[in-house]
DNA sequence: GGCCCTGTTGACAACGTTGACTTCGATGAT
DNA sequence: ATCATCGAAGTCAACGTTGTCAACAGGGCC
């Protein structure tokens, strides 16, 4: 009769010594299979192997990068403003499929645009010597970045470009995005069209307020006063914007919304008051459900797995030894046409 | 005039040698400090310290934990079935949140229900030595983690159970969930009801029937032949099915919908034919926008920022040396009314 | 047959840190 | 004054791997 049975008990990892030592060779040859080091015979490639299997033999990448002179980790650091809202959460499985490529780990961090918790979770990722960094950044200057960089962990921004340093950056065309979701709503008969937008620390907010103010330049239509409203953190004060904006002498007839939450914040306003199918929204930036509302909502979409995907392929450049200047990529947005941008305003204005 | 700029040059990082040298200390002494060990005169421990500061010194954590008893890298793995979804992305923050507490990050993964993916995270996991795993399994049998455990990579599972595996979980307290969803349509008058769900591999889906059949029961209303639908993977296919429901003899006036993308994919399928006013609904699992949507949707919410936490909570415990059996920690859910759920059936049944 | 070259293998040190142990001087008891 | 004791510092080896270099065997060439 067996008590708690004995593979309860824990268990050494193999080394690369106990592989070396069943399979009769030194421990370097063992590494050199490891490492598809070509000048193996055959035969000990084989006996090696087939040690591998039996003693399930994982090698210690500590040790590894400890020893190489390029000191890999296979890991790199993603760090986004929330993990938990949609342009994040997909942002992070674009990374993570293109960092499975180069067999490496993705640690996601949040930074809930709080520049103290970037500047700790760079320490973070640093301290654990990350091969590199992906960054939507929260803080308002990067310059403590250039040590980090210095010291051989190279950092691509995406969503938001670096201020106080040159680093990559792969960013959404902002103003060209926000230029079409106004120019659309002009061509559908508006003349009277607001703009509401995040915080305006946040670069893409005044890239985005530019494009605005194009668009109406563009087909000769005033920005009348109060029309932009920024600084709004979340949906409930979007809300309360809009809601302020259609008590006014002149209520515009629609909206053009600079940011998810504030699109969201802003249907809400709509809905409850029952406007929701006579003023028009273009939102910046799709979001799950966008087409189920009534009306389905009208968006300028970023390409994210573009955005992911294009940020990894610059950080392993960088990791691989690139040392040319700095580059921003800029990704395309799209325009998603799906009712709430297409309504026309009333007939008398 | 400079050329490219010096500091452009790679820096070598610190090592406790140089600050050694750098505060006239040997190199334990400098171990002693960073590890807050008492023994350290205090003048000796100033002049590490402000030498640490001044090289901006970061202890190599690889060589640490090579060298260290326990082994320990400071960094756990989260595999989810997609980082992108909600659940997982809500799952996603609450570990991160509270592995914050133990200075630890966290790698995350996405299975994509697909069990060999999940064989290749977890042994990535085990390769870079992770503390521990928390997951939310795709495979149908976890005896292969069997071998990590015991080689000292402890695993808490977290909205599916482990099978073929003694392990620790924290689950929604599923069936009793699902049964109080649909006691809910049955007491605004429902006799037709129907239950939609996903994959019956999944064992939180077998859980979910059982609730519904007990709630059928307790209301003493009998279960019509193709009622429930199980094995629905993605939101067109839900549609689909709700469509086939309806257009069936005797069509269900409310649904239960197991899951979140059915839940979804019902409700398109509703608002196509305009019965969304018509047909009652009771999803499980909250996901955004549910209250945005008309009807707003009733759902039984899981506690996910609570599982998170109780699992970060539990890997700790195992990884600080618990050796207790395995326990799985039911998290209730919560019955969020929000209109959908209590649409009264047609008059005339 | 001797020499050099090539290709394969192994011995050894080193990466940066910590555990075990030693050293040294000061303290306290006798 | 003497010796055991204690605290604070240091020395050394080791963690598991890889880079460097040396050793060795076999083959081709003169």
């Amino acid at each position: 009769m067996e008590r708690r049975s004995a593979s309860e008990e824990p268990v050494r990892r193999a080394t690369m010594k106990d592989v070396a030592a069943l399979s009769g060779v030194s421990i370097k040859t063992v590494s050199r299979v490891i490492n598809g080091v070509p000048t193996v015979s055959d035969e000990l490639r084989d006996r090696v192997t087939r040690a591998i299997v039996q003693l399930d033999f994982q090698p210690n990448l500590a040790a590894s990068s400890l020893r190489r002179t390029d000191g890999a980790t296979r890991q790199i650091a993603l760090l986004l403003e929330d993990v938990a809202n949609p342009f994040s959460a997909t942002l992070s499985r674009a990374v993570e499929n293109a960092a499975r490529d180069h067999d490496t780990l993705v640690f996601t961090g949040s930074l809930d645009e709080d520049p103290q918790r970037e500047l700790e979770l760079v320490r973070a990722a640093t301290l654990h010597r990350v091969d590199g960094i992906i960054i939507a950044p929260a803080a308002p200057d990067h310059g403590y970045l250039h040590r980090e960089i210095r010291t051989g962990t190279p950092a691509v921004f995406v969503d938001r470009p670096p201020r106080g340093l040159a680093a990559d950056a792969v960013l959404a065309t902002n103003t060209e995005g926000a230029r079409e979701a106004v120019l659309h709503l002009a061509d559908h008969g508006h003349t009277e069209i607001a703009f509401l937008g995040d915080a305006r620390t946040i670069s893409t907010v005044g890239e985005r307020v530019a494009g605005y103010r194009a668009a109406l330049a563009e087909r000769g239509l005033p920005e009348r006063p109060g029309r932009v409203v920024q600084d709004l953190p979340d949906t409930a004060s979007a809300a309360r914007a809009v809601a302020a904006l259609l008590d006014s002498a002149h209520p515009p007839t629609a909206l053009f919304t600079a940011q998810n939450l504030v699109t969201i914040g802003a249907i809400q306003a709509l809905q409850e008051r029952g406007l929701h199918e006579r003023v028009a929204v273009v939102g910046f930036d799709d979001f799950p459900m966008a087409d189920l509302l009534v009306p389905r909502v009208t968006v300028v979409a970023q390409d994210v797995m573009r955005i992911g995907a294009l940020a990894v392929r610059r950080l392993f450049e960088r990791i691989g030894g690139d040392h040319a200047p700095p580059r921003e990529d800029r990704v395309p947005t799209t325009l998603v046409a799906r009712g709430s941008g297409e309504i026309a305003p009333p007939p008398t204005a």
